[in-house]
RNA sequence: GGCGGAGUAGCUCAGUGGUAGAGCAGGGGACUCAUAAGCCCUUGGUCGCAAGUUCGACUCUUGCCUCCGCUACCA
């Protein structure tokens, strides 16, 4: 468990920024945002990293093919994630871009203590090449009638280049990999993505290329072939050194973020990183080679990484940009708004797995539980306390059954959302929804409200009632909205308001109470309140039939 | 080819050696505080196929089929 004020790193994936942002690439970014909040409001030392990955042949040819630098095509699209970003309420600590200077030196450096260390040698490479991913291997590419092509990117041809490479000594850490993976069980997750990754290591690992004899559209690969620095005595990088190939370029990013190694002492608060959330696709990139990277530069490392899987259409097909059958998640905030958006996809979507998802079982989710389930609760129970109480917030009472299960309910929620599975967390609080729910069609609140009309005794203890039971509603909303908030960040403040609660927090979640404290049952049972009207917070939505993206 | 996972109600999934569960969707009902929401009840399943072990298997074993993941290789 994570101890109050403990400090907290996390990082997604950085995203290629060779187009506009799908649903499915941000999805793992909405899912570490909401860990990165809840880790916020705990009261730790909190730093949420996201960003893109914007070095490649591939992005230098398609600015060419627009006729603009490439640096003004990545700045586009770049523009296009931070606004979509925006949109879904995602709020990190720094937006990390591998064309920033810093990130610049921090790969230099990585290069340069693998070099020192033994762990990079000159070497031929040969074989297949896509554009978009790379080097590929034997097994990784697939003859068609149309020559050889990677099956990721049926319409991207393959080259074959031969080219003097460096490549780092990944078969020197076979060992010390098995044993990490054995002191560290927790270290990949879910399970089954450990196991594969372990396999993986097993049967044997090969070192792999890490630079590329094409200059241009990347960091200049800080050594010569002589072992010497390969910075020019005019400043310029020697274009003979080459670049720095993909995984010491992207996968630095973490440690860049994290202040290495201008600032030693951010550094030594930051890293190692608590958490990688990363999609399936990557796997092998950070729980094989990232981690011997480290080790090589006398680093540790990160401390657990996090598999998710993917978005599927009907039918199993992957969600892609390539395929055109993605969401574009500018559509999906509209429709259903920020927090909508947010909550359906993560309750949709298993953090664990690859799951079918479509525009109708979006908007059902939407209506079951936000519009019907919850936004109702919160509607219902802000108007009786108007109606019956004039807007007086009534206190918690301290036996009623509310009270029992949400002590049930917490634990079980907290574990599953710091132990990554958000969509399960997501349901554990809902069971609490409707338990409150449940709860107004047994007490009939409306029935109390008549007795007291019609006095005497029994009008007296209807009174005690309405207010307890009323009270009990009044608490679970503050409570659902106050452990929803990193689902739900613009909507908790709101829902806050409406019962007369002041937010505590900041946007990003900083600032507030350890909310660990706030969770407790009635933890403001004393103090008086004003309610507000009630005001929808999930207005209904009609079922389109079929807004599918084909 | 190797390793691993999965095949359970229309959909998404949970589950256990003793004659199957949840949520959503569908149907019905009583109510009315509420976003015609909520609540209660309810229709749906030969638990992939076949054989075996067992007093008894959806749950164990074997074979097969289908799908998926990791990985290898042939051509």
């Amino acid at each position: 468990m994570i101890e109050k004020g403990r400090r907290f790193y996390l990082t997604t994936a950085i995203a290629y920024a060779n187009n506009q942002p799908g649903l499915h690439t941000l999805y793992e970014v909405i899912g570490a945002d909401v860990i990165a909040r809840w880790h916020r409001m705990l009261g730790d030392d909190t730093r949420f990293l996201t960003g893109t990955d914007e070095h490649s042949v591939n992005i230098a040819q398609r600015a060419a093919e627009e006729g603009i630098e490439p640096r003004a095509f990545v700045d586009e699209k770049v523009g296009l994630f931070r606004s979509s970003e925006r949109l879904l309420g995602i709020n990190p600590d720094r937006f990390i871009r591998t064309t920033d200077p810093d990130h610049f030196r921090a790969a230099q450096e990585m290069v340069r203590r693998a070099y020192a260390n033994g762990d990079i040698y000159l070497g031929a490479y040969e074989g297949w090449y896509c554009p978009n991913e790379g080097f590929r291997s034997a097994s990784e590419v697939v003859e068609t009638a149309r020559g050889t092509i990677c099956p990721n990117h049926p319409d991207v041809p393959l080259q074959w280049l031969t080219e003097r490479n460096w490549f780092f000594r990944l078969s020197a850490y076979q060992a010390r990999l098995e044993r990490h993976f054995a002191e560290h069980p927790d270290f990949v997750q879910p399970d089954y993505r450990r196991n594969e990754m372990l396999g993986f290591i097993r049967q044997g690992l090969e070192d792999f290329s890490i630079s590329r004899a094409s200059g241009g559209w990347g960091i200049p690969f800080p050594i010569a072939e002589n072992g010497e620095s390969s910075l020019m005595a005019d400043g310029r990088w020697d274009p003979e050194a080459g670049t720095i190939y993909v995984w010491y370029d992207a996968l630095i990013n973490y440690i860049t973020g994290a202040g290495f190694p201008d600032d030693p002492d951010a550094f030594a608060h930051w890293w190692p990183a608590d958490l990688h959330v990363i999609g399936k696709d990557i796997a092998r990139f950070h729980t094989v080679y990232w981690p011997a990277m480290l080790w090589s530069a006398g680093l540790e490392a990160p401390r657990r990484v996090w598999v998710h899987g993917w978005l599927l259409v009907k039918g199993g097909e992957r969600m892609s940009k390539s395929r055109g059958n993605f969401f574009d998640p500018n559509d999906v905030v509209t429709a259903l708004g920020s927090d909508g958006a947010r909550y359906v996809t993560l309750a949709e979507v298993a953090f664990d797995r690859d799951t079918e998802v479509s525009w109708e079982s979006f908007i059902r989710r939407y209506n079951a539980d936000l519009a019907n389930d919850f936004g109702n609760l919160v509607n219902r129970t802000v108007s009786m306390a108007n109606r019956y109480l004039a807007g007086e917030r009534p206190g918690a009472s301290d036996g009623g059954s509310l009270r029992f299960v949400w002590e049930k309910t917490l634990p079980v929620y907290r574990s599953q959302l710091e132990g990554c599975l958000l969509h399960a967390a997501l349901a554990t609080l809902w069971e609490f929804v409707g338990a409150a729910n449940r709860l107004v069609d047994a007490e009939k609140p409306w029935e109390l409200a008549k007795a007291i009309k019609l006095g005497g005794p029994d009008g007296e203890s209807a009174s005690l009632r309405l207010s307890a039971v009323l009270g009990d509603l009044v608490e679970a909303c503050r409570l659902i909205a106050l452990a929803g908030a990193p689902f739900l960040p613009a909507t908790a403040p709101r829902i806050l308001a409406q019962l007369g609660y002041a937010w505590p927090y900041a946007n990003d979640g900083n600032g507030g109470p350890p909310v660990l404290g706030e969770l407790s049952w009635a933890a403001h049972g004393g103090e008086a309140g004003q309610m507000e009207q009630p005001e929808p917070l999930f207005p209904r939505l009609s079922v389109e039939p079929d807004a599918t993206p084909a």
